[in-house]
RNA sequence: GUGGGUGUAGCUCAGUCGGUUAGAGCGCCAGAUUGUGGCUCUGGAGGUCGCCGGUUCGAUUCCGGUCAUCCACCCCA
C-alpha cells in the first residue's frame, strides 16, 4: 500500500472542516485590516532563503527539501512564507512605487524534520506582510489582527514580546554580547560556542539549563536600545496594556529568522505539548533590503495552522440539506432533475439506489440533511413527492412541479 | 540527528505464560407485521495480529532487523 509520506497528512474530517473555517475567518479579519490576498510559488531559488532566514539557521541549515531540478537549478519548497512574498514585492517593484502594501497569505510549507505533536514535514500557515509602514502602531495593529483571529476561533493564548533594536543599537549591543559570552565560553555548549561567531544572539535562546545559568548577568537587549527604539518599545507595551493583551516581557525571545528587527512576538499556548508557539512574527526592517530591494519598512507574522485545528472552537451547525431518494426505479429520473434544479440554491444529498423509506431517513439523519424528500409508488401514480422536515418531523406531499 | 513508547476488525482497545474456529465496545449492513430516522433488542459481514528474518514440531505471542506512528530533545508556526 502506498502511504503519504513521513510527516505529510491528509486532512480529512472532522479536521477538514474545521481548517476551512480557520482559513475564512482568518482570511475574514485580514481583509477587515486592509490585507489583500496573495499567492507565491511553493517552490522558489534556494539562495532566496539562505539569504533572507539566514544560512546560519536550522531552517535553512539543515531542513530544506532542496535539489537541483532538471535545469540545473538549485531550488527548494520554501520552509516559510515570508521570504517568498517579499521576493514578489521587490520583483513586482512594489518596493518603488512606495505607499503602503498589506497581504495575507496561506499554503503549505515544508521542513525536513522528525515529526512530533505539532510539528509536520508539510504544515501549513496563515500569514500577513504589511510593508512601508514604519509606525510602531503598526505593530501593534498587527498583533490587535492577531488577537481578533484567536478570539474568533476560541483560542487562549499568552504573548511574549521583545525588541530586538535597529542597526544603530544592535551592532553595539552584539559587541558587549559577544565580549560577556567569550568571557564564559567554557562553560557554553557547542552549539553556543560555535554561535558566538555566528550568531550571538542566538545563544540567548538556547534551551540548554547550563548555558542559560551562565547566561544570568549577561547584558540585555531591553536595556541597552537606542532611543528611538527604545521609545517605540514603550508605546507598543503601553498600548498593548491599555487593551488588555496578557503579554509578558522575554528579552531571550529571539525569533529563529534572521531578518526581525526592533518588535518580535510570540503566541503561545499552554495546551497544545512542547510545541507551545501558536504564532510569531515581526518587524523586519532590513528584509528587502537585503533582497536588493529599495529600503522599506515591514512588519509581519505567521500563525501554525495544525497546531491550533485542536483548539478551534468551531460553532455548532444544525441540519442543513436536502436528501432525495426513490423507492420506485421509474423516479429516479425525476429525482435527478430535481436535484440539478435544487442544487442553485442549497445543498442536496441524491441516492441512486432503490431503499426502503426507513434505509432512506437513517441515509438522510446521518448525512445531517433537513429535509427528506422521497418518491414512493403513490407519489409516482400521482406525480408528487414526499417531503419530511427532519428536524420537526413535519411532513408533507405536494406535486413535484410545485417543490421549490 | 538523539532518546523512549506503540503497531491485533473501519475506530478505540483487550488477549494469547508459544498450541485447533483471535475477542469486546463503537461503527457498518439486515430484521423486530406490509412506506417513517435518532433510542432499544436480535442477527450478520468484516482481521495475511505492520513487514522480513531467526529460534521452535508449531510464532500473532519469544528474539533480531526493518518500516510506520506517537511523545520528548533539538528546531520552530
Amino acid at each position: 500500500m502506498i502511504q503519504a509520506l513521513r510527516g505529510m497528512k491528509d486532512i480529512i474530517a472532522p479536521d477538514n472542516e474545521i481548517f476551512t473555517y480557520l482559513l475564512s475567518t482568518a482570511s475574514a479579519i485580514a481583509e477587515r485590516y486592509g490585507y489583500e490576498y496573495i499567492e507565491t510559488p511553493l517552490l522558489e531559488e534556494t539562495s532566496l532563503f539562505k539569504r533572507s532566514v539566514g544560512e546560519s539557521s536550522d531552517i535553512v541549515g539543515k531542513e530544506m527539501y532542496q535539489f537541483i531540478d532538471k535545469g540545473g537549478h538549485d531550488v527548494c519548497l520554501r520552509p516559510e512564507g515570508t521570504a517568498g512574498v517579499v521576493r514578489m514585492f521587490i520583483q513586482n517593484k512594489l518596493d518603488k512605487r512606495g505607499g503602503i502594501h498589506r497581504f495575507y497569505y496561506h499554503g503549505p510549507m515544508f521542513r525536513y524534520e522528525r515529526p512530533q505533536k505539532g510539528r509536520l514535514r508539510e504544515f501549513h500557515q496563515f500569514g500577513c506582510e504589511s510593508f512601508g509602514e514604519e509606525s510602531v502602531y503598526e505593530d501593534f495593529t498587527i498583533i490587535l489582527m492577531i488577537k481578533d483571529i484567536f478570539d474568533a476561533l476560541g483560542i487562549g493564548y499568552t504573548i511574549k514580546i521583545n525588541s530586538l533594536g535597529c542597526p544603530e543599537c544592535m551592532p553595539g549591543y552584539r559587541e558587549s554580547l559577544v565580549t560577556h559570552l567569550n568571557d564564559i565560553r567554557d562553560g557554553l555548549c557547542d552549539d553556543c560556542q560555535r554561535r558566538i561567531a555566528t550568531n550571538p544572539i542566538r545563544v540567548l535562546d538556547c534551551k540548554n539549563g547550563s548555558c542559560q545559568a551562565l547566561l544570568e548577568r549577561s547584558p540585555v537587549i531591553t536595556e541597552n536600545l537606542c532611543e528611538t527604539c527604545d521609545k517605540d518599545f514603550n508605546t507598543l507595551l503601553t498600548l498593548l496594556e491599555s487593551h488588555d493583551l496578557p503579554f509578558e516581557l522575554d528579552p531571550k525571545l529571539v525569533r529563529g529568522l534572521d531578518y526581525y528587527t526592533r518588535t518580535a512576538f510570540e503566541f503561545v499556548s499552554s495546551e497544545i505539548g512542547a510545541q507551545s508557539a501558536i504564532a510569531g512574527g515581526g518587524r523586519y526592517n532590513r528584509l528587502v533590503e537585503f533582497l536588493d530591494g529599495k529600503p522599506t519598512p515591514a512588519v509581519g507574522f505567521a500563525l501554525g495552522i495544525e497546531r491550533i485545528l485542536d483548539l478551534v472552537k468551531i460553532p455548532e451547525r444544525g441540519r442543513n440539506g436536502l436528501y432525495l431518494g426513490m423507492m420506485e426505479p421509474d423516479a429516479l429520473p425525476m429525482i435527478i432533475d430535481l436535484a440539478h434544479r435544487k442544487r442553485k440554491v442549497q445543498k442536496v444529498f441524491t441516492e441512486y439506489g432503490k431503499k426502503s423509506l426507513k434505509a432512506h431517513l437513517k441515509a438522510a439523519d446521518r448525512l445531517g440533511a433537513r429535509e427528506c424528500a422521497i418518491i414512493g409508488e403513490d407519489e409516482l401514480k400521482n406525480g408528487e413527492i414526499w417531503i419530511k422536515d427532519l428536524e420537526t418531523k413535519e411532513e408533507k406531499r405536494i406535486a413535484i412541479s410545485e417543490f421549490d
